[in-house]
DNA sequence: CTCTTTCTTGAATATGCGTTCAAGATACTC
DNA sequence: GAGTATCTTGAACGCATATTCAAGAAAGAG
């Protein structure tokens, strides 16, 4: 016997940021290998193959995501200040100049959901649980008569994630602090009638 | 003497389309031979390599959309219905299940910017001129007193352009022509006040 | 009609890629 | 400490790709 020498979290991590530096297509072999320390053969028999990776990658991409949410949204503070500072610290990502400002799942959204049904499924699933947790926050808001709103918990959380969505492409093309932090706050008080 | 056979606009639209169904890296010379007809030596020769392609595309892509800009804001109607139906009429076009449902300009943004300092350029250009267009159409409407708003017409074009990125990535996970209506009219709501 | 210039063709080239596999290294078991 | 099962290594393979180029085709000039 003998076990694996590797850290699969810490090995998947490297992937994700790798694949959000130069998506899918362009990271190459050699790449993943410079960037996770494993040589082919020990990717190709833990992952199967490069797609194999990329799925493993998405997993663990939607695990730190899930953690990094209730991070955000457990502590004992109302859920509107909870929800401001979560857009607050999306919109630092998007500032941030390491390779990870991208969101992994947008970006293979773009890259690949038209020519791969099971990425594109993953994706959408994903993506749709995120969204079901935003709706909860603005659901708990709403009874907690933190907002009244003519808009319902769902259509507020579809219009959030939309503007999120559009924060992180903006940002791409105009990455200033200054316009950034004002479209979220625009988002936000849109949000908030 | 000869004159070159192919038609240079056809040639770079069916370029675009190819490379907005299956991105740049997957696009091959290949496919770019199917689509457009022309053998890869001819294509090297109109357009030095695959790059210069895609440059060409994306000039075209440029000129056809603002075109289709000046169709919907030359007519003699209320500027704000003007801008309402280019929103729904670009919602129409998330919808619709042609490889055109994509805009070139920020699936190569996506793909290609951070690798490539002068593709990022260009695309940046060109969306810049976008906003400055659709920031002149709220400065119209702020004149013509369709409109009172605390926001300034650059600060609204900038949330409308944000809100497009954002439409266009919500309508990959979830192209309902219900959401995706219900979308644009909360966010032109928004807009207007 | 003929010559010349230019465009078109598609096979050939070289490069880089994802993938495989057999030899070597390592840690656990008895 | 020997044996064994598993993991790691990195060179080798086949394939697909972007690019080139020399031969052939076509259109205009005189």
């Amino acid at each position: 016997m003998r076990n694996a020498e590797f850290n699969k979290e810490a090995v998947l991590r490297a992937a994700m940021i790798a694949f959000m530096d130069k998506g899918y297509a362009k990271t190459s072999m050699q790449d993943l290998k410079a960037a996770t320390g494993l040589h082919p053969g020990s990717i190709y028999c833990a992952f199967e193959n490069k797609r194999g990776l990329l799925l493993a990658a998405l997993g663990q991409y939607r695990a730190d995501r899930a953690e990094e949410f209730q991070h955000f949204f457990s502590a004992a503070i109302p859920t509107l200040v909870a929800l401001k500072s979560y857009l607050d610290h999306i919109v630092q990502e998007c500032l941030s100049c390491e390779a990870a400002q991208a969101c992994l799942l947008t970006k293979a959204l773009n890259e690949l959901a038209e020519q791969d049904a099971q990425v594109q499924t993953i994706l959408i699933e994903n993506l749709s649980s995120w969204q079901a947790s935003i709706a909860e926050v603005f659901h708990q808001a709403i009874v907690d008569n933190e907002l009244t709103s003519k808009r319902s918990a769902e259509q507020l959380s579809r219009f959030f994630i939309m503007g999120v969505y559009g924060l992180r492409t903006y940002a791409q093309t105009h990455p200033e602090a200054e316009i950034m932090h004002e479209l979220a706050e625009q988002l936000f008080a849109d949000l908030c009638q």
